[in-house]
DNA sequence: CACCAATCTAAGCATCGTCAAGATAATCTT
DNA sequence: AAGATTATCTTGACGATGCTTAGATTGGTG
């Protein structure tokens, strides 16, 4: 502890830790959440089986740091739609399309991302300021100009959060594609049945 | 095929098929999906490891028969509640929280019903006539008194379904368990998240 | 009884997550 | 600068898993 770096810092490799996070979402996009082993990412990043267990504790904890990425990645996505919304008429159905195609485009993450949440006691990607669920909140009271209790707050973020998320697991079921065709194309679709969920269009016109 | 028997019969065991899925769901309940290897299974059920190869493709094979069966119990328990529904104002709301319920009391088999359906090209457990996606969208016909294109109502039915089934993902975080107290129980929580879903108040008062 | 087909077991393969021991290389101390 | 220290990575191994093949057992059929 004298000079200038402070915490971990790259030896032999580089940084293995952000190399192994990389090479597990290389492994996501490219062949699903089933071919995600750490034998498999290890590999991927031109190690031994064994090295990544200097980085991480075992594998979970690994998915816990690609999860996180992905957290931080959607938190992005979220500011974006929010900040280019045009209108402030439909911002709820803008932040709800805005999480959905991000779980469309990134369906491993997503599901890595989700399933690492389920086990955990909380779930501080989601809850933090500027986090996925924050922001649904904050869009919420926006819309509402506060003229809502706490507690109905919180219901309504909640409840919006599950509509998401449903959707977000569901959008990409084959079962689906007639009615998609129909109404135009799969962001005619996601818009519709958000607007089919009243809140949307109540907050949406608040 | 000569005389009574004219599907798969018992030869050694009994009835392998139906002693390996109710092993599993043994499993799940007391152990968790995690846990779920189909070595685990042959050992609950007191066979060799690859007994079960004789009666399902693979593993992936069985899981789907586990979760039929989920899926069918799914069925039974929205059927009784839409029987059990006192009057008809709440209805929409009391369906979703039996599927919720469903869910939080059999956390295991729903995820794996749920994630077998991912891969799958269709769900025809759930489409099928009595099935939870129908039962849903006759609820919502009959509440509307059909005064609704057919295109409104399969919207709206998927809207339902994404709000209960990301609601009966997440009613078990931790999170949650705060506002949970205050409102006075889990079943509270649920209603008020539901009714909270705009749709739910507007199908259940019409 | 002989035969056949369905059923189950035994043994093995490749892979997986994880660990313990040893080698290697960067940092720290003096 | 040189030795000691510590972090990093490799090798090799263990138990467990999904799955396959080959052989044994058992029920039904002629």
């Amino acid at each position: 502890m004298t000079s200038a770096a402070p915490e971990t810092r790259p030896y032999h490799h580089g940084d293995l830790s952000r190399a192994l996070v990389d090479a597990a979402r290389r492994i996501l996009e490219r062949e699903g959440p089933a071919a995600l082993s750490l034998r498999a990412v290890a590999r991927e990043a031109g190690v031994s089986p064994a090295a990544p267990y200097h980085h991480f504790k075992d594998k979970n904890e690994l998915l816990e740091a690609v999860a996180h990425e992905g957290w931080v990645a959607l938190d992005t996505a979220l500011l974006t739609a929010r900040a280019s919304a045009g209108d402030a008429r439909d911002r709820m159905t803008g932040l709800g399309v805005a999480y959905v195609q991000f779980a469309r485009d990134n369906p491993a993450l997503y599901r890595v991302m989700y399933d690492r949440s389920r086990d955990k006691d909380a779930l501080p990607d989601q809850m933090k300021e500027e986090g996925a669920y924050c922001q649904v909140r904050n869009t919420i009271s926006e819309q509402t100009g506060g003229g809502v209790t706490d507690i109905d707050l919180e219901l309504a973020t909640i409840a919006a959060w599950c509509a998401g998320h449903g959707l977000a697991e569901m959008i990409s079921f084959k079962q689906f594609a007639p009615l998609k065709e129909l109404l135009g194309g799969e962001d005619a679709f996601l818009r519709a049945v958000f607007e089919h969920l009243g809140m949307f269009s109540k907050y949406d016109r608040g």
